[in-house]
RNA sequence: CGGGGUGUAGCGUAGCCCGGUUAGCGCGCCUGCUUUGGGAGCAGGAGGUCGCAAGUUCGAAUCUUGCCACCCCGACCA
């Protein structure tokens, strides 16, 4: 019936929001460029959210809140900060309401002006190093590694669900050191927890290295990043994690007394990841039946759909299946007994197969007098039957291989999508033809950046600290070259 | 903010050029019966300020003007 949604041939944006909307993960809303997260896309971010908490406190940080509101002036006094964000920023003017006196509903209570206007959050770093300020005296308060979980404000043109929305859910971690080096490391260790999490619990494969002067934060010394290559050629920005030196401290005049008795300005990181996260899910991984999650952060991990004529049949066959249940269950793996009179098992089938649920348990007449059940995985969409005793150990194994598949399927796509350009030439043709990273040789420059950017639409996506360097000539203006980048268009 | 497009039931749409019965259809929804191993069938039923406002007209979903919203393409971005 109904089944007109997308494929990500015909039209891979629309493939998307079909997905994004089929799925029940959110929708748009009645205010311009935000969306409402409905409850299954919500726990999506919810299970990225607890393994992303866990390993933030493995890693010794812990949750504070921040206000909402950051008095206008915090943002003058970070230079570039001021300038990278002022234009998306909302403020808040006033804070009462009257009735119209014409009588049309309420308006703004004019008296009720604010004395100092108050920006919505488009991040962190001013209030947090304001506070910082009065935190820090000694070496001995140091070091401060707080993270908060939060919603931003970013006011943007154009936006798409959970890629770019005005308002998204995120999570900025703040931290304070007494070194350079202990800074720098920690910008390090959380680039590797969000590079962790994306190939262990998403499944997707990313690369890691530093951004190019034009897309670092505002604010930043060096922007450290992880990026994952979307199915349909384009780079996405999963991660990010700055090295914010001590332009922070130096702004909000935050020092502290070290061992040897001088004031120093502290070192500062902040990181983050936002519900950006599902969008490359979704992206990653999705096909033409609907969404695919992998395991480990899917909100039910096995369906089990029975199948019956008439009432009789309904109760032996629903009474195993409760069985079933509980079986999954006592193992810790989220399982859900779609027992509903109301939808019939097909119906079901393509239901749980759109919300990308990874293994599926079927179970009628003929399997009870048998003793087995169908099983049936969403990645591959294979089926099989498995007498009833091994049917617990198999859904375990199952959704073991899924998790890695889906990785190795992620990773063989973007090796078969990372292509080297030597010329100029070369560049645009795979561009055009084939998207995907491209590794090629940069003179440096600002200016070539820009340039190529103009001409192709593709950006630096990260210069790799990783690689083994190798000399060359820049592919656009033939300028020597240390070491390839990471080309793509991106979203 | 520039260029293009679209607004008709919960969703998708026909009708608009060329004004004239009760605004039609599919999906979904409700009721009943038959069904149930890959989106069931039949019968009956409910649901509409035709985006909003003003104008032209005996008469506007249809023509005119203004506004609003959304989508696509550009500049910006996690």
């Amino acid at each position: 019936m109904a089944k007109e949604f997308s494929t990500r041939e015909e039209n891979y944006s629309k493939w998307y929001n079909d997905i994004v909307q089929r799925a029940g993960l959110a929708e748009s809303s009645a205010v311009r460029g935000c969306m409402v997260i409905k409850p299954y896309g919500y726990a999506i971010w919810e299970k990225m959210q607890g393994a992303l908490d866990k390993m933030f406190k493995d890693t010794g940080h812990a949750n504070a809140y921040f206000p909402l509101f950051i008095p206008k002036s915090f943002f003058s006094r970070e230079a570039d900060h001021v300038e990278g964000f002022a234009k998306e920023c909302a403020v808040v003017t006033h804070y009462r309401l009257k009735n119209d006196p014409e009588g049309k509903g309420v308006v703004v209570d004019g008296d009720a002006k604010l004395e100092e206007e108050l920006v919505i959050r488009p991040t962190s770093e001013t209030i947090i190093w304001d506070t910082y300020r009065q935190w820090i005296q000694s070496y001995r308060d140091l070091p401060i590694l707080v993270n908060q979980w939060a919603n931003v404000v970013r006011w943007e043109m154009r936006t798409r669900m959970f890629l770019r929305t005005a308002e998204f859910l995120w999570q900025e971690g703040h931290t304070a050191h007494a070194t350079e080096k202990e800074a720098l490391e920690e910008t390090y260790q959380m680039l590797d927890v969000y590079a962790d999490f994306a190939e262990n619990f998403m499944a997707i494969p990313v690369l890691k290295g530093v951004k190019s002067e034009n897309e670092r934060f505002a604010g930043a010394v060096e922007t450290f990043c992880i990026e994952a290559l979307m199915q349909d050629g384009k780079a996405l920005q999963a991660g990010t994690s700055h090295f914010l030196g001590q332009n922070f401290a130096k702004a909000f005049d935050v020092k502290f007394a070290s061992k040897e008795g001088t004031l120093e300005h502290v070192w500062a990181t902040s990181w983050g990841v936002s519900t950006r996260l599902v969008g490359a899910l979704i992206m990653a991984h999705s096909d033409d039946n609907g969404l695919v999650l992998p395991p480990k952060l899917a909100p039910i991990q096995s369906v089990i759909v029975p199948i019956y004529k008439n009432d009789g049949q309904y109760d032996t066959v629903v009474g195993k299946a409760r069985e079933l249940y509980d079986a999954l269950k006592a193992k810790g793996i989220l399982v859900k007994l779609d027992d509903r009179d109301t939808h019939k098992p097909g119906w079901k089938f393509n239901e749980y197969e759109f919300k990308g649920v990874p293994v599926r348990l079927a179970i009628g007449p003929r399997d009870v007098e048998k003793g087995t059940v169908e099983l049936a995985r969403r990645d591959t969409l294979e089926k099989e039957v498995v007498s009833m005793d091994q049917v617990v150990e198999r859904v375990e194994t199952l959704l073991e291989d899924i998790q890695h598949n889906l990785y190795n399927r992620a990773l063989n796509f973007r090796n078969e999508n990372t292509r080297k350009a030597d010329t100029w030439e070369e560049f645009k043709q795979i561009l055009e033809e084939q998207g995907g990273f491209i590794e090629a040789h940069w003179d440096g420059t600002a200016e070539t950046e820009q340039r190529i950017k103009e001409e192709t639409k593709a950006t630096i996506r990260l210069i790799p600290y990783d690689e083994n360097k190798e000399a060359g000539k820049c592919v656009y203006s033939g300028e020597p070259s240390a070491r390839r980048v990471v080309f793509a268009r991106a979203y």
